[in-house]
RNA sequence: GUAGAUGUAGCUCAACGGUGAGAGCGCUGGACUGUGGCUCCAGAGGUUGCGGGUUCGAAUCCCGUCAUCUACCCCA
């Protein structure tokens, strides 16, 4: 018999880390909620056409990366690669379009892509975003924006950096494409391979490939923002006056394109210097276009998504130096001695913990000196010993593992002693 | 899908092709009949990832396979 283990990409998150996990969680929740956003529970799977026309047919997600498989009616079914896909698909089929506009969201939850594992990138993964959707504003394009900062800033967060751009609407893109393609056919052979098929099929795909090569071609290039239309010129503009008078310092980085088709306008990413190569802790922009993609009325929208994982891999490293004190410890463990013994600490455990008092026993009908050396390990604060004497006596004996000092404190008193 | 690295005790790692595969940490017990952190002693714990091959002899060399890690593609 082979041990079973956990499939590959997916991992068991472990004591330590959850601490620093559900901090963060708070965190999210708190600043969506005083921004006015509120929570979203959206199926973990959906239609598998839903990521292909919304996600989009040549996106590497919907070409290879999607968890899919027929359920027993012969339906395709995909465990969701994004959020906002679906988000977008709530949104239209509850016609929130008919209430009060924007509808804001935030989520918290896994994600699935079937991709290789490395530092950072995990076939289940967590994501926390928001969605802003029902207004063209570039005052959202900024909330957003701020609100992923806030997050970070709230959990002590340093070192990140903003990264922003505009790819524009269909046309001024499209224009901007073309242009590019008269450019870069110049110098065909001084790409890469890769981008010679991106090209023909995704020419704004060069413009953030690795390559040292393509790196020199791409940075001659014209910035797609200094060619985009009026509307999303003027828009572009907007967004980054929103940010300066919120005080958000970013970068304008031409390069960012984001591999998912449907943003349009604003584009950014928040990166971090501390996670490896995939540097990204989280990613998002406009997305006027997808609404109407997935069969609804024309419906601009804009968020981000972030990488609950990724966020924590950063945090964690920033913890280790100040301690590492993530163990909380107890407030107090029964050391027990005899069988009589160990059945009233039993019950006074029990008693203990409806008051608030978080307490612990031994399983393992230990020694004393066990039970003490176990009570160290847990980091327990106090202990109460009960053996005959005690039990006789109705009291125990409380010791102060800091002090070492201790005292007899009446059974009935031990709640009042702990407090 | 591709490339490289790595698989030996719970963890981190040793062991020139040659005794019965070791150490540190951790775990359990004891020194200390009922008192933690330090020290000392003892004990438990291994299919050397798996399957073949070479050899008198394989943890060690060769082939295959699986897994993990890192990177590419791309993304959170």
């Amino acid at each position: 018999m082979t041990r079973i283990r956990a499939p590959r990409g997916t991992v068991d998150v472990f004591p330590e880390i959850p601490g620093i996990w559900s901090r963060l969680e708070d965190t999210v929740r708190s600043v969506c909620r005083k921004a006015g956003y509120t929570e979203i529970r959206t199926p973990i799977f959906e239609h598998t056409e839903l990521f292909q026309r919304g996600v989009g047919e040549s996106t590497d997600i919907v070409e290879k990366e999607m968890y899919t498989f027929l359920d027993k009616g012969k339906r395709s079914i995909t465990l969701r690669p994004e959020g906002t896909a679906p988000v977008v698909r709530a949104y239209l089929e509850h016609k929130m379009w008919a209430g009060p506009q924007p509808v804001k969201v935030y989520y918290i939850g896994p994600m699935f892509r079937y991709e290789r594992p490395q530092l950072g990138r995990l076939r289940q993964h967590t994501q926390f975003g928001v969605e802003a959707l029902g207004s063209p504003s570039p005052a959202l394009d900024a909330e957003v924006i701020s609100l992923l900062i806030s997050v970070y800033q709230a959990m002590g967060l340093h070192g990140f950096v903003v990264r922003l751009n505009s790819i524009g609407c269909p046309e001024c893109r499209n224009r901007y494409k073309e242009s590019l393609i008269e450019i870069l056919s110049k110098h065909v052979d001084e790409l890469c391979a890769d981008c010679n098929r991106r090209l023909t099929r995704n020419p704004l795909r060069v413009l953030d490939c690795k390559n040292e090569q393509c790196k020199a071609q791409a940075g001659a290039v014209p910035p797609i923002y200094e060619h985009l239309c009026e509307d999303c010129s003027l828009h572009f503009e907007g967004v980054k006056q929103c940010l300066e008078a919120l005080d958000i310092a970013y970068e304008l980085d031409p390069t960012i394109v984001r591999g998912l088709d449907y943003y349009t306008k604003t584009v950014f990413e928040v990166i971090h210097s501390g996670l490896g190569a995939q540097d990204a802790l989280g990613g998002g922009g406009r997305y006027d276009g997808l609404a109407e993609e997935l069969g609804g009325k024309p419906t601009p929208g804009v968020g981000f998504a972030a990488g609950i994982e990724r966020a924590v891999q950063v945090l964690q490293g920033a913890a280790d130096e100040k301690t590492g004190q993530f163990a909380s410890g107890i407030d107090l463990f029964i050391a027990a001695l005899g069988d009589e013994a160990r059945l009233e600490a039993f019950r006074q455990a029990n008693d203990l913990r409806k008051h608030g008092v978080s307490v612990d026993i031994d399983y393992l009908e230990r020694s004393l000196k066990s039970q003490m050396k176990f009570a160290d390990k847990l980091g327990a604060r106090k202990v109460a010993i009960i053996g005959e004497d005690e039990l006789k006596g109705n009291y125990v004996i409380l010791r102060d593992m800091e002090t070492r000092e201790q005292t007899r404190v009446p059974s009935g008193d031990l709640v009042k002693a702990l407090l």
